[in-house]
DNA sequence: TCGTTGTACATAGATAATCTATGTAACTTA
DNA sequence: TAAGTTACATAGATTATCTATGTACAACGA
């Protein structure tokens, strides 16, 4: 299974927040969920998350924290904000109407 | 409901590739098209749609030939391919498959 | 016949985003 | 002490969208 990168574009945000709703969390062990709720078919990069953490950050998505943890790791946690969740549900109103739009397209015609 | 870029970046090639499978179309009429299966939710404006065209035709997802209409309209007919059908399909199968990943996520935690 | 609206296609340029590659550094384990 | 893992960051190339603008013809009403 390969996705497209303007899929995994459209995925990202909703996903993070997702994931950051599930409770803080930081960069490393968002990417190891999303290997996790996709059964092994996303790998992200690191170097594809960060940048997209620090935009949701600048809109007030989530916010950050540097911690200690207490095995001594020094750690940037995120958590999600209020307008993140709001955003969330907005986002995830918008790919439910979405994908019902491209699932009627496909059963008028379904492809071969 | 707001649409994000995104989103709509990640429907547009299938949505196309879906719409071109029904038939034979060209630029003006698949705009309608997209209003008509959108419910009027979606409306996309030609200076996107005709550049992402000549992309699909590029990558010969797509094939075109401009055509005189009975009215004497000069258009440029645009049908699916065979690679085109096939990069639908596989399209089609990582939407669904990115959408269970969504859904899943979702319901671990449902946005309140 | 003139102006407006609708049909029909096209592209330039600004903007925005991803993604690869690379760098740093600390901890863990063999 | 070497290798692998954990952890975050950014530069730069690439790619894509999207707005604005242009052309042109048809239809229709005033």
């Amino acid at each position: 299974m390969a996705f497209s990168k303007p899929l995994v574009a459209a995925s990202s945000r909703p996903m993070i927040l997702a994931i950051l709703q599930e409770g803080t969390s930081y960069g490393y062990k968002i990417i190891q969920r999303v290997r996790e709720i996709s059964g092994g078919q996303m790998e992200w990069a690191d170097g594809m998350l960060y940048p997209v953490l620090h935009r949701l950050e600048k809109e007030k998505l989530i916010q950050s924290q540097w911690m200690q943890s207490e095995e001594g790791r020094h750690r940037k946690y995120y958590s999600i904000t209020e307008l993140g969740k709001e955003t969330l549900h907005q986002e995830k109103e918008a790919w439910i109407s979405m994908n019902q739009i491209m699932l009627n397209l496909w059963d008028l015609k379904p492809a071969k």
